[in-house]
DNA sequence: ACTCCAATCTTGTCGTTAGCAAGATAAATT
DNA sequence: AATTTATCTTGCTAACGACAAGATTGGAGT
């Protein structure tokens, strides 16, 4: 489809970025087993050993790709924190919904990004990105109870990035709601969500 | 350590048995991506083709062990459950600790059970033996919240199991308290359960 | 413009793996 | 006791990650 030389020089010229690409591609379609470094380098068209000159490992190549796949995350949740309004339990709701839509939408990324076994060479570009949308979060939880106190405050942070980061994982890996509607599951994704925030504000102090 | 027979016969004997062993021991060493069939084999003292005789894939030899994760993890729930005396709620904390346990004890089984790329192939002792522990946990809920509706039953089984797995994998994978000592990540744990009980109590209309 | 250097990509190799085939051994059955 | 069957062996193929050594090319410095 996107050809973008014309002959395919002997320099590729942006290989990096291809093999990230092919790389995230592959990895869903094929999952983390599946996942080679010489079926990344078929499909950048260049030889099996053209990707050592970019990535140190496979491993190396599936930090990069776990790395930008924090990005993308930080960025769905942005996004759909804006999209809920000033209200910081909207917000809060809004966030979770788009860290649940872009889990749903990378499976595969997402259970590399969150697999120790896969992100344990601990890249400091990886540990900074994965700070980042940690932060995104937690940031959220405490405005919702900015009253409480900062024990409070840890221990919702903890409690809402586990209900929702739980719920995800467990529709992704087909133990919840494999046999629901898309619809019938968003649904219930909602009602963790609710039941995530009514639990966070009750325990700030937040209660009417 | 353990030498049943004095020579190593042809036969192994219960070269199964011990093929288990030897890779959920593996598996906890090297992970999933280390683990291979043939170091089973060796450490099983047996040839590398040995294990296909009761194994038809390595895919096949990890969804037993999975299989008996299942189990293991639907036996530490009990115990702890009753260990945790009459009280619904109780019980609930109790189940939840009793899996967080597991998991922290076997992290990359764990990870294995609960990862559908190592058990999309769905044996029917798999689904069976996974199926049995979500039960426990669903009674366990609905036992908090006897007189709600169906429907808040069923959204707080979602939610309870949501944010005890959420919590517990998130601190498997070095996402949570990494830095805190076992006693503070304890800590932790037993006030993400505390929140989930509260909001399923509440959520089923027990609030007083 | 020319030279040289460093980066990039190639082919070729090694050790390892999963899975299969064919043969050896021992246990179970008849 | 003989035969069948299950179990385990060695030996292969194709594919993998990583490494080494050589080919090609873009760019820096003169």
């Amino acid at each position: 489809m996107a050809r973008a030389k014309a002959e395919k020089p002997y320099h590729h010229g942006e290989l990096r970025e291809a093999l990230v690409a092919a790389g995230r591609k592959l990895l869903e379609e094929k999952g983390l087993r599946g996942f080679t470094l010489r079926e990344c380098a078929r499909r950048a068209q260049v030889s099996h050993a053209a990707p050592a000159h970019h990535f140190a490992s496979i491993d190396d190549l599936l930090a990069e790709i776990a790395t930008r796949g924090y990005h993308d995350l930080t960025a769905a949740m942005t996004a759909e924190a804006r999209r809920s309004g000033a209200d910081a339990a909207a917000r809060l709701v809004g966030q979770g919904v788009g860290y649940m839509a872009f889990a749903a939408a990378n499976p595969v990324l997402f259970q590399l990004m969150f697999s120790r076994e896969a992100n344990h060479f601990e890249t400091p570009a990886l540990a900074a990105a994965a700070k980042s949308a940690y932060h995104l979060h937690r940031e959220a939880v405490e405005a919702v109870i900015p009253q409480a106190s900062g024990d409070v405050k840890e221990r919702m942070v903890d409690f809402a990035w586990a209900a929702v980061h739980g719920f995800i994982t467990l529709v992704l890996e087909g133990q919840l709601g494999e046999r629901d509607s898309p619809r019938a599951l968003k649904s219930r994704g909602l009602a963790a969500l609710s039941a995530m925030v009514e639990a966070v504000v009750r325990a700030g102090g937040g209660g009417r």
